[in-house]
DNA sequence: CAAATATAGTGGCATATACCAGTAAATTCC
DNA sequence: GGAATTTACTGGTATATGCCACTATATTTG
């Protein structure tokens, strides 16, 4: 038992993935600099940015987040008015999220510092296991993946 | 611009493994069962359990991750007497972190659940390409990476 | 040895993220 | 069309995680 369990921290992928993403949060947090933006805001807003005023909920399945979990993650947002939310025209429970001038500023502005901090990723790993890598990862965020996940369950479990 | 910025959400490594850890999160979450344990704690309890009643900085480092985050996560399994901190005999500054019998015990039961859940993750992905992920997320966690991080940024930044 | 510095933890505060229990609005089903 | 159900979001609570300031202890230095 001691011999069996003396690995699972080392064959566990969640906490794989776990120990890299804080890793990666610091560094890449780092390359935003002085800007009081962390590098999961910026990511947000830039996603934001690329869906067209998507409702929270379009915006949570994108960022493969909880619901409630996302509203509250752009509550800080919403207070330093880089986002605002609009209710929607058709659907009057749903409000969609928007980026304000500044957040669309802001953004624009930290996209250089992003870069950096990527290009040294890509030099570190190689670009093409960085390639290869982000494509494991987002077919692993997928629901295709989920599913299968669940699907494999479906036997012996 | 707008051309431009259109994939970074897509290209951005440190998303790419935030979504990534989010679904395997609430995958392996999923799987501890009724048990209130967190997979993030089977995680903590297991790697505790593997290093020999570490210090807290030395279990902060093995897990990658901030000293007082760390002590922040013991909390609440101090609380429920899975863990227990004990003062290092001879740095009076340092406490050793060590799992209680109950701790241990927990922690036996929960492996069965781990191993589902990674052999489902094993399943969807393949055996071979979860071991080269793995490594790959073993890596980017590394010290080495993180130097070499900085290192790539010694020149133009 | 005493002063300066470095190290290990603690506590407070802020964000990140999830679950659950509402609430309100839309959709489905007699 | 009205009741039952589903959907979109909100707010509360709890864990996850980081930074900073502070305390206590160790180590280094003059």
């Amino acid at each position: 038992m001691e011999k069996q369990e003396d690995s699972i921290w080392a064959h566990c992928s969640s906490s794989s993935v776990r120990r890299a993403s804080r890793q990666l949060g610091q560094l890449y947090d780092d390359a935003m600099g002085l800007s009081d933006l962390r590098g999961t805001q910026f990511s947000l807003i830039t996603q934001i940015g690329y869906l067209n005023e998507p409702t929270q909920k379009e915006l949570a399945k994108a960022m493969v987040m909880d619901l409630s979990a996302l509203g509250h993650t752009l509550k800080p947002l919403i207070r330093d008015d880089l986002v605002e939310l609009v209710p929607d025209e058709k659907d009057r429970r749903a409000k969609r999220v928007r980026l304000t001038p500044g957040g669309r500023k802001r953004q624009a502005e930290m996209v250089a510092n992003w870069q950096e901090a990527q290009r040294r990723f890509d030099a570190v790993l190689g670009a093409e296991k960085s390639e290869e890598l982000r494509r494991t990862l987002a077919f692993i965020a997928s629901e295709d993946f989920a599913k299968a996940y669940e699907a494999a369950g479906e036997k012996g479990d």
